[in-house]
DNA sequence: GTGGGATTTCGACATGCATCGAATTGTGTG
DNA sequence: CACACAATTCGATGCATGTCGAAATCCCAC
């Protein structure tokens, strides 16, 4: 596996964010980490295959919304929720809050 | 020209209202209208010819973030920041307050 | 009605993206 | 080492989207 890369907070984009909270898979991704806290790929509830749902955690981790580490042969996902918050004040928050 | 549909405020939906916002031309369209209020189609400073102004309107229009009303020959649009407001409070403010 | 300006619509094109199954890589265990 | 399991990458496919110029539409003034 390539090192992970997660992007610095100041080089997250507006557009860049708002376009990985775009789609349904991901938003429901990101709102289960916001409850759930860390956790690990396989035990996301989400209606596409595993391959798909891999892309899309890459989309999120790229545009500065999760942090990723290894544990084991598993990987935790966390939301990067108070970064995110510095960098734009109530955006994630508020959509979090959305019903 | 056909007749203008604005979608209601209850069927505006996240995913649809973030996709619509995760654009650079129409994010800076929508900031004009923040500030400017009514702004006519002409007048938006963007750097796309004026049929792909056009449709990056229908798109925020049709995702219920703006109204359009014609006036004579031309056409007045205005966010629905209220509106949206009540619908996802704090997401669309959070967003214009964005550096 | 004729003309002109504002805006939209109509192809057309290139690009991007969500999706999948199969193959691959990585990690721990027997 | 060999095997099983977790997760990613690869290759392919179909669909959506941003972009433009040209043509069409709409509205007002003359």
């Amino acid at each position: 596996m390539r090192a992970l890369h997660h992007p610095d907070v100041a080089s997250v984009t507006l557009p860049g964010m708002l376009n990985a909270l775009a789609d349904e898979v991901r938003l429901s991704v990101v709102r289960q980490l916001a409850e759930a806290g860390g956790v690990v790929c396989g035990q996301f509830d989400v209606p596409v295959s595993m391959s798909t749902l891999s892309h899309h955690l890459k989309v999120l981790r790229e545009a500065g919304l999760l942090r990723v580490t290894p544990e084991g042969s598993f990987r935790r996902h966390e939301l990067r929720l108070a970064e995110m918050e510095t960098r734009f004040p109530g955006v994630l928050t508020s959509i979090l809050q959305a019903a």
